[in-house]
DNA sequence: TGTCATTTTGCAACCGGTTGCAAAATATGT
DNA sequence: ACATATTTTGCAACCGGTTGCAAAATGACA
């Protein structure tokens, strides 16, 4: 077993609050004190237990981290992020995996027994119920990457999807392309939802470009490389706003795989900039989401939270920019 | 705050033991009781601190899911995987990201003060000695993913990388390649050492092929084509293995760029066939590397070490295999 | 050196649970 | 209905810390 407080304050002949005191800061020890206890603790490898000391503070800095994105490959990076901005300011991140959960009861029980200061949500694809769950449960909420405004109470930090969905429409009428489609990811995501609205809103203005869509079953490779090869048979648009990079990818590999090519017979815009869209055999022209700016505002807005639990819930939006790669034909005129 | 055991006890008028032991199985509790405990639980919404109760059983159901491997796309899917699997018994994975940390005392030191009972060291690269720092820190230890044998008492569960390297060699050496050449991960990762052993102690059995080797400096796509890159501007070998499939994919876009092509002008076998290598734009021949199995086992071992904490260390091995695909000319006769 | 303000220290109660033990309640057998 | 075996319950101490309060020690000043 472990070294506790109070064999500590025995062999330094001292009491426990001695003890305790030295490993507060803040507490007021003498440098005698302290002095005598540091090196019993240290003769001992004394560390203090933080679960012990959670019991009377209210606080075991450990932070769920929610998610269900385990196959997007942006989301190593977002875990990346989050681990160490965490881990950097004294934080924990207890590791939620949300795939296949139907509700959050189960999730919001869980991190409520093991007394969380506070709940990140990092997901695209989650229901705003979600979120909502753990901020009734009364656990300070930053949902990352979620719809913005989707509910009130609850922190968002993220993008404007249907800002996003305008962008692309609007890049691609730009390109000249007279057909264009919206090729989603699955139409029960938030994200998915709002980047339709934004694409179908900014061609309304544009009557003369044609337009199509179509959903595929999930944002991944195989469902963009189904979709896109379903899509090529019958007539295709010139050029696609794809869900996401992933998506794009599987796309772009029907398209190869079709004895077509992008950006000459059919163009290709997607949405993230994850690290592979700028390999070179990929190259593909996407929507650049600013992950890290994200991730860091999430990590800051929870730690100010943590002091101030009932803070007014605010919407921080971050603005994207179209990144020119090798996927869609260039400017027109 | 929360609602505690005591008010729960009140609101039903019994004992607050008389609680404890309706949510605590095993325990001796009438029929009557229980009704009556849950009753006043669920009326206040109660659910038992699992902290708390950490203090007097010992246990914290807590395990430190310790990774450096945050750039890999293959450990998005390990890290799935693992929650999952934890989750699943009850467990709940506090994530370590371990990038850029030198030594393990940081970590062991944030672990045991967070009493977890078990640690799951994620890696393939880091050194034996922080999974066996863990384990002087007497906290049970399972190095997945880590060098077999590199360190006695710390189990590890993994794959042979050695025979790997001989694999891939013998591979090569069958489909009648005359100058093959080993394109290694970082030279100080334990796996890329091993395979590099495993590939030239193959390949001195075959004298009459040529064979050269170099080491890219990451496990990640800029490094592998930028070798790759480095390795066609000289003379390169016919066919080359790759440290993994990152490696690869970066390796297969300079062959791309360089107007060679795969497999006419350069073979190339990953190792790992992490789910991109079937993507059909890529499509890469490389040798298996069972993660699922690996991880479900890993977690079946952490298990049986909590409740037998000194049990001897053991080494699990999982084959792999080639898979074919279209990166590596056919088999020669 | 004595008085008073300030800092340091220890006591004891508490955080939210668990558990050994003995008393109380219930079940069993005749 | 009684004696005895078994189960259920509550008491109280404990897990490893923290903290308000008052006593003890130290410092400041005359």
């Amino acid at each position: 077993m472990a070294i506790t407080l109070k064999e500590v304050a025995e062999r330094a002949g001292v009491s426990r609050s001695a003890v305790s005191r030295t490993f507060t800061d803040g507490a007021s020890v003498s440098d005698k004190m302290r002095r005598k206890v540091e090196k019993a603790a240290s003769d001992l490898g004394y560390s203090p237990n933080a679960l012990a000391s959670s019991l009377t503070t209210g606080r075991t800095k450990l932070i769920g981290l929610v998610s269900n994105n385990f196959h997007n490959p942006i989301f190593l990076e977002v875990f990346d992020l989050f681990t160490r901005g965490l881990q950097d300011r004294g934080l924990r991140p207890l590791l939620v995996n949300l795939t296949d959960e139907i509700n959050p009861e189960n999730s919001v029980r869980m991190l409520r027994q093991y007394s969380v200061d506070g709940v990140v949500v990092a997901s695209s694809t989650l229901p705003p119920n979600f979120a909502k769950a753990f901020r009734d449960a009364g656990v300070p909420v930053v949902h990352s990457f979620g719809r913005a405004s989707s509910s009130p109470q609850v922190h968002v930090v993220g993008i404007d999807n249907t800002e996003c969905g305008r962008m692309a429409a609007r890049t691609l009428v730009e390109r000249g392309y007279n057909h264009v489609g919206f090729m989603g990811g699955p139409q029960d995501a938030t994200s998915t939802q709002d980047r339709y609205t934004g694409f179908m809103s900014e061609m309304s203005a544009h009557p003369k470009v044609k337009v199509s869509y179509s959903f595929a079953e999930a944002y991944s490779f195989d469902a963009g490389r189904r979709e896109m090869l379903r899509l090529l048979r019958a007539a295709p648009a010139e050029a696609y706003f794809c869900g996401d990079d992933v998506l794009s990818i599987g796309a772009l590999s029907a398209v190869d795989d079709s004895d077509l090519s992008c950006p000459n017979d059919v163009g290709i815009i997607g949405l993230n900039d994850m690290e592979m869209a700028k390999w070179e055999n990929i190259n593909l022209t996407t929507i650049h989401q600013p992950i890290r700016q994200i991730v860091t505002s999430s990590i800051e807005l929870m730690v100010t939270m943590l002091d101030e639990p009932d803070r007014y819930p605010e919407t921080r939006i971050f603005p994207c920019s179209v990144v020119e790669r090798g996927t869609l034909r260039a400017q027109a005129n």
